[in-house]
DNA sequence: CCATCTTTGTGCACGCGTTCACAAAGACAT
DNA sequence: ATGTCTTTGTGAACGCGTGCACAAAGATGG
């Protein structure tokens, strides 16, 4: 019944700030890469810097799992992984579908980073029949009303929905009805979903408009930086935005 | 010099709180498909609605833009469109080089809501000589020798780097060195960028786990309802992730 | 012109997340 | 065994973001 409640579940996980949860993988994947080198320990302090954050909150966010630190010496890093796996949930094995396998869909499909973590691409789904049967990735793509009986027969909890926006709803509809109760959404649409379904959406697009709005501020406090110095810092041909003054309200002409 | 600092710029631009420019392209989609629609106004309810927010949370994102709405009427949609992308700097053309031609690169290159907002795919670049002048999204792809040369003539201040994370960061620096100020990092890894120099991430990886996460969290205190119950609520076939007690101080046997 | 009704804009309180700073805990050398 | 040194784990303060609830503003009808 919720309407469009992305991310964020509300309930603070067993304890675990939803925060913090967010950065576990971050950790995860820093203690990989030490324990590939054979790294028997961490401070919180190198690995803080490895995971680009705040050696404070990662001490803290560890606070949460248990005591796993020796003072004076730090983080055993075997067993670290091994906590933050079990944590996450990653010791066992996820199956997950993708559905719509455009250009984007096909990238995820070949995208390493899934089998290396628990993660198992159970099947991918487009509505295409001219896709159905071609291999992609070494899975073969099977056709949309196979849907429900693919999640059903292996279990499928994890959706990943990677449709044109317009079929998003209707995907994630029958997604859900047929069981799946965690659903990572690309198409750039707000999806509805029940209670006790969780979505997080990645969009591109969004990313980007961020990024344009911080660089136009940039742009902006240099070109006033400018003017009273004569040699611009960066590049050659860079738009200056120049209008808008420095107060927000505009008596901007642009009229219903 | 700052080491790793992800998104978050830390000082509010312009009185604009970071939350609030994040969820400004939400409202800018959902206002352009009401906009096709014709619709001539909003009220913030119907808004927030479709955007998937508050209502009061999106009076306030529009309060910190100026009074744009109408009381007991609503927003001019045409009106919030036009003020909304000029806030973001959507107003402006963004030329923008994609680095790393793989699946996801391909992805990016066809990605149509890059070029629905400002932004344009001014070049795509790879390190492999043999995809050079190969044509992906109807873009020849240059080799990275070009980088640089790229980058200045075209006055590039956004990059998006798709590589393996190992080359990620040398890449990272390339860009930067060459006038980049903003970047969309696909590869797994943290980048160290200088100050002044914007990077978010995008980890399709980081996403699952933390689904993941939650979803294991579900599953145990589903488990531990049917303890008492008897009749599981979801389907057949879905493993119970039972060790583990109620508690997070586990006396686990896992040692180094 | 006045009354009513709708919807905005915002003051305020609350809770989460971050950061500082330090005491407690353990390793290690002597 | 004792002292020193390192590093964890956490109490406490602070700041940001969210959501409530309401007064102000304007539209609309009589």
């Amino acid at each position: 019944m919720a309407t469009g409640r992305s991310h964020r579940p509300a309930t603070r996980s067993r304890g675990i700030p939803e925060a913090t949860v967010a950065r576990l993988p971050l950790y995860l994947r820093a203690l990989t890469g030490l324990s590939e080198r054979s790294v028997p320990t961490v401070s919180s302090e190198e690995l803080a810097a490895a995971a680009g954050v705040n050696s404070a909150k990662l001490r803290k966010d560890f606070s949460y799992l248990g005591s796993y630190g020796t003072r004076g010496v730090g983080y055993d890093v075997e067993y670290l992984v091994y906590q933050i796996s079990r944590e996450l949930g990653l010791t066992q094995d996820w199956p997950v579908v993708i559905v719509g396998i455009g250009n984007l869909g096909a990238a995820l499909a070949n995208y390493g980073g899934f089998a290396s973590r628990g993660f198992r691409v159970a099947a991918l789904i487009d509505a295409d029949p001219a896709m159905a049967g071609k291999p992609v990735a070494g899975i073969p793509v099977q056709h949309s009303d196979e849907l429900e009986k693919i999640i059903e027969d292996n279990g499928v909890s994890i959706g990943v929905i990677a449709t044109p926006a317009g079929a998003a709803q209707q995907v994630c509809d029958r997604l859900v009805a047929a069981g799946v109760t965690s659903i990572l959404n690309f198409a750039p649409t707000v999806l509805s979903v029940p209670d006790g379904v969780d979505v997080r959406k990645v969009d591109l697009s969004i990313e980007l408009q961020i990024l344009a709005f911080h660089e136009q501020r940039k742009a902006g406090e240099e070109a006033e930086a400018a003017a009273h110095d004569g040699s611009g810092p960066v590049a050659a041909t860079r738009r200056e935005a120049a209008e808008q003054g420095p107060d927000g309200d505009v008596p901007a002409v642009m009229p219903a």
